[in-house]
RNA sequence: GGGUCGGUAGCUUAGUUGGUAGAGUGCUCGGCUGUUAACCGGGUGGUCGCACGUUCGAGUCGUGCCCGGCCCGCCA
């Protein structure tokens, strides 16, 4: 019985006989060899066949095309002239199918990209970025359970809105009408009186009309939420986790950041510095001194003042005490200035912007409720919100950060729809 | 929602002041080679996004629509 092992661990093993099984990745060939290059999950390995040595093996070996599904047998040995420092010398090659002309080719627009991302899953690149996906979502579930948090879910299906009426998703539900989710955070408030410290990963749907590479309408939010924490616990917690993943990536996913031509000397960085803190207030003097912008108190920071900020530091930075006018009806004004939300957002460099958003949470029912009229909402839906302030009501924070947009930060990629396997926007719902 | 760029062969694209659509790549046939996105030669391949209009004549000009990329707003 063959015992096949992958790419990677027969190049590790470097001489001998080996098993592997795959796909063709290149062929080329010859009257004199054939060359394939046979990909699996974990590497490419260039196999070799020689006419003149085997010519049965040589006369299937011609056939086959890119895609062709294949096991073979052979001795593994060193070669400098292989595309990855290793060679296979082919005793046995058997065909599983000889794949139809492949569709994608060199030349490729992103569009038919998209339209073929089933097929284009298989590609070095993205097969890199999904793995450096699988240690992200990996890390964060370590992170928070080493600190003993719970895990805890939430509905997809939601009576209500938690980050604004306009960008929710309708869904039929037998007679009636839900929504999908556009935030854990409501639920997760009240599983904290029973979890005390609680996190997730999970998927978020926002019907934000918003074209842009950093958005999608389905992504996944990895979110916290304790009991007894203060904006400064949060804000720390947030820079641990994201170091955390940093850290985690370097350590497992160096082959697949080279893949991606990522400057990994500059992750290393982001692992180990500080990252500051400033105030809102601080953001707009810097950037209206220093950078000669004209942002007035009360508006939002706008992706290009964001990503100047992160430029600023050369890493991520958090900026709290935004205008509480413009933030949600759950974070609560600063005692010291009402005009400021006790709140936070963490923006990352090199212009990929929030990552993470964060707060205390608000413990005031009637400013709560005030603001929610104001966004045009029926207080009453919350009902059940407003009965958790009631029953032994404590301080307590989260923070959500968006799983593709840090995989993106870390991959160095250009477009959000590339962190994950089949990208839902506003315009793009196939395959 | 606003702005902007684009849609020509399976794919990537060129196409001048409006005058019978051209290349690369793929596929295919042949040649050659320890090949490296191999190379050389032959062949194959088009309802120019759709509709209407202007014109003797529209890929090219006009109007409307459809589809997509990116930027802004909004957010993670």
């Amino acid at each position: 019985m063959k015992k096949f092992i992958t790419i990677k661990d027969a190049m590790k093993k470097g001489t001998g006989d080996v098993h592997i099984r795959g796909w063709v990745y290149r062929q080329r060939a010859s009257n004199k060899f054939v060359f394939i290059v046979v990909r699996d999950e974990s590497d490419i390995i260039q196999c070799v066949i020689k006419k003149e040595k085997s010519p049965e093996i040589y006369e299937e070996a011609v056939k086959l095309t890119i895609e062709s599904s294949i096991e073979l047998s052979g001795v593994i040995k060193e070669d400098e002239r292989a595309p990855t420092g290793y060679e296979i010398q082919v005793k046995e090659l058997n065909i599983f199918q000889i794949a139809e002309p492949f569709p994608i080719t060199q030349d490729q627009s992103t569009e038919f990209l998209l339209d073929n991302r089933h097929l284009w899953l298989r590609s070095r690149r993205m097969t890199a970025i999904l793995k450096i996906r699988h240690t992200v979502v990996g890390a964060i579930h370590d992170f928070f359970r080493k600190r003993g948090f719970y895990e805890f879910d939430a509905p997809v299906f939601q009576p209500s809105m938690s980050e604004g009426g306009a960008t929710l998703f309708e869904v039929k539900y037998f007679k009636d009408k839900v929504y999908l989710s556009q935030s854990w955070q409501l639920y997760a408030e009240a599983g904290i009186f029973a979890l005390g410290k609680i996190y997730n990963v999970g998927p978020t749907f926002r019907a934000e009309k918003s074209k842009t590479s950093r958005h999608l309408t389905e992504f996944w939010m990895c979110e916290m939420e304790a009991a007894w924490m203060k904006l400064d616990g949060a804000v720390q917690l947030a820079k641990d986790e994201i170091r955390f993943i940093l850290k985690r990536v370097l350590r497992d996913n160096k082959q697949d950041l080279e893949i991606l031509e990522r400057d990994i000397k500059l992750l290393e960085k982001y692992a180990k510095v500080k990252y500051p803190t400033i105030k809102y207030a601080d953001a707009l003097k810097l950037l209206n001194e220093e950078y000669v912008m004209d942002v007035p108190w009360g508006k939002d920071l706008r992706t290009l003042e964001e990503a100047k900020i992160a430029e600023h530091f050369q890493c991520p930075v958090v900026v709290t005490h935004y205008p509480t006018d413009i933030m949600g009806f759950y974070k609560p004004p600063s005692p010291e200035n009402p005009k400021e939300a006790l709140c936070f957002d963490m923006l990352a460099p090199e212009g990929y912007c929030e990552i993470v958003g964060g707060s205390e949470r608000s413990l005031l029912v009637d400013n709560m409720m005030e603001r929610l009229k104001a966004e045009g909402e029926d207080p009453q839906n919350y009902d059940w919100y407003f009965d958790l302030r009631k029953y032994g009501s404590v301080p307590h924070s989260g923070y959500g950060v968006g799983l593709e947009r840090v995989v993106s930060w870390i991959c160095g990629i250009d477009s959000i729809k590339d962190a994950i396997p089949f990208p839902r926007t506003m315009l793009r719902k196939t395959p």
